[in-house]
DNA sequence: TTGTAGGCGTTATCAG
DNA sequence: CTGATAACGCCTACAA
């Protein structure tokens, strides 16, 4: 015979349907043996629910959209992997949409009326965030946001900001002083925290943080490449860059190669995000780790559970040191030691 | 009031809920005068067909399922861009799931018999292919492998062993001939004939290609450094190593580096799939670059057609030449250059 | 605590 | 060519 049907399920316990799909939900007012007698007729037959029919009564898909714009793939392969361990055995599905980077409010809602997700994961670096969840919440359907400093409703938070203060300090502390930033673009919330985050450190330690050691990237490698040799020209010359991204930071580590700078020697390189590209470009890159995975994880949670619970939703990056960053000052003889070593 | 209805359609059209619905799938038997009724009242109320209503009376929902184990992250990536733009605008939607290593194919099977997906694409390094397809076929959903040599039907076939013979000979052409191979892991099919095509290749030229000079990977970065630490102890030692992923071939990099080889001098490297991370370590990485994304665009095609046209669905890599190898000077020293710089 | 009737939006069947 | 009518599998009223 094909699939078992809930009525089928119904017609050999003895029951009517609305008992089974009462067990199906864990309605609480059950009869303990009914419970039971319609749970082992379930295990027997091996039903499942049909997601379809459900949504179609439920007026929700079981779903949760991730929904990013194509921009750092490292980061959304994290969250995808975080979001599909969270996901996981809850009954829902993971559905990938991605959005052209103009113009995808139109896109995510005419996406939400037509699917009716139980809920939206949003890309960190997606611009126009907040006209996105205005979208989500026009259609009624959760929407979690990743990164970003105050944790509130619907937000996984993460403490960028602070953390690049500390990687700053890090580096003050051991020896740096002439230190540049490779930032993110704009619209992203993580990237403005970040800069931030290095405007604060700077300005605590009283160190130079002139326009000049700034400059704007999109997170791409070749826009890291490109503002690293815009660093290299600033004189005095950075002892340090730190980058916004993974993939930035591995355009600077090209970039300062092709110029015949011994790395960490002549320049330390750090990075943010500590995507598996970290530890896999050479020498190893020292990055914040942003724990995106995890985060996703938590992410999956709001949406799955029944209660909003809004536990442990904010995280801290903390440093993953490797080999990309040297002592300064005295010789540069400390190799870092790879704490925690990638795949 | 709420998204209109196919019943909505139907009353304003002047006709019955049927005709719509053939309507929307282009059934042939319509005169052109109620098909043009129709769909002007559908542009005026803007109304999408429902497709959780669609999938319950269909028995089968619009959605087509990526199938990986979490190997291979960037060729994961390449793939989902490349499914995510074939799939834009039929209507379907992509799912991902991700399988555990071991007893995937129950966990498929039961997807499949739950969700019902239009079509199914398993990656190319997953293990298990052949039970995998069997479930596929069992659940009578369309199945598309991406990868392998022999044209079939719902297989997107890419030529790697010829293209990495072609590596080979290009490599001997500019002067090597101590090669060595990491090759990927046994279960994979595309791993298989790139070490077939290595084999080739070598036999061709009359070359070593005795055991020593091929190690086993897995494809994971730590794998490519380790099988590098062993190719560069045999003697003597080889002038170029291929790596049969790229992240393999980053492992190589920074494991060459770390013995203190300079690149591509010392030694040179070669990767296969080219994805980003191949332009992103330093040297970057030449690479024969395998076509995922367009693979994964005409895997979309396949599944989504009506027809079962299999027009172009084989697929031949090309060269990308970077950095990371060298030519080699005609005065071989490999016997010299081993001595002077064993670790 | 459990059962009955009806509807969710679409498609297939089978007449006209 | 077109249209009633009955599924599809589940859920929410409303009763009992």
């Amino acid at each position: 015979m094909s699939r078992p049907t809930i009525n089928d399920v119904a017609r050999l316990a003895g029951v009517s349907t609305k008992t089974v799909s009462r067990v199906i939900n864990n309605s609480p007012l059950l009869s303990v043996t009914t419970r039971a007698k319609v749970q082992a007729v379930i295990a027997e037959t091996g039903y499942v629910p049909d997601p379809q029919a459900r949504a179609l009564a439920l007026g929700r898909s079981m779903q949760v959209a991730l929904v990013h714009d194509g921009a750092l793939p490292g980061v959304i392969a994290e969250i995808e992997a975080g979001l599909l361990q969270g996901l996981a055995g809850s009954g829902h599905t993971l559905t990938t949409i991605r959005l052209s980077p103009s113009g995808g409010v139109d896109e995510l809602a005419g996406f939400l009326a037509q699917h009716r997700p139980s809920g939206v994961v949003l890309d960190p670096h997606l611009a126009r965030i907040p006209d996105l969840v205005a979208a989500c919440d026009a259609g009624q359907v959760k929407a979690v946001m990743l990164g970003g400093e105050q944790p509130s409703p619907g937000l996984i938070a993460s403490q960028d900001r602070i953390a690049m203060a500390r990687l700053v300090a890090w580096l003050v502390r051991i020896g740096h002083r002439r230190i540049g930033l490779i930032a993110g673009p704009d619209h992203s919330i993580t990237a403005r925290e970040r800069e931030l985050g290095y405007l604060d450190a700077m300005a605590d330690h009283d160190l130079d943080r002139g326009p000049s050691l700034i400059v704007a990237g999109d997170n791409g490698f070749a826009s890291g490449a490109e503002g690293a040799a815009l660093l290299l020209e600033v004189s005095p010359r950075p002892t340090a860059i730190i980058a916004c991204s993974d993939e930035m930071a591995a355009g600077v580590v090209q970039a300062a190669a092709r110029r015949g700078l011994s790395l960490p020697d002549d320049l330390s390189i750090a990075a943010f995000d500590d995507t598996p590209l970290a530890a896999q470009v050479t020498p190893s890159l020292t990055a914040m780790r942003v724990p995106w995975a995890e985060m996703a994880q938590a992410a999956a949670g709001l949406i799955t559970e029944r209660t909003g619970h809004n536990r442990h939703t904010v995280f801290v990056p903390n440093l993953s040191v490797r080999e990309s960053v040297s002592e300064r000052g005295k010789q540069a003889g400390f190799a870092a030691e790879a704490s925690s070593s990638g795949s």
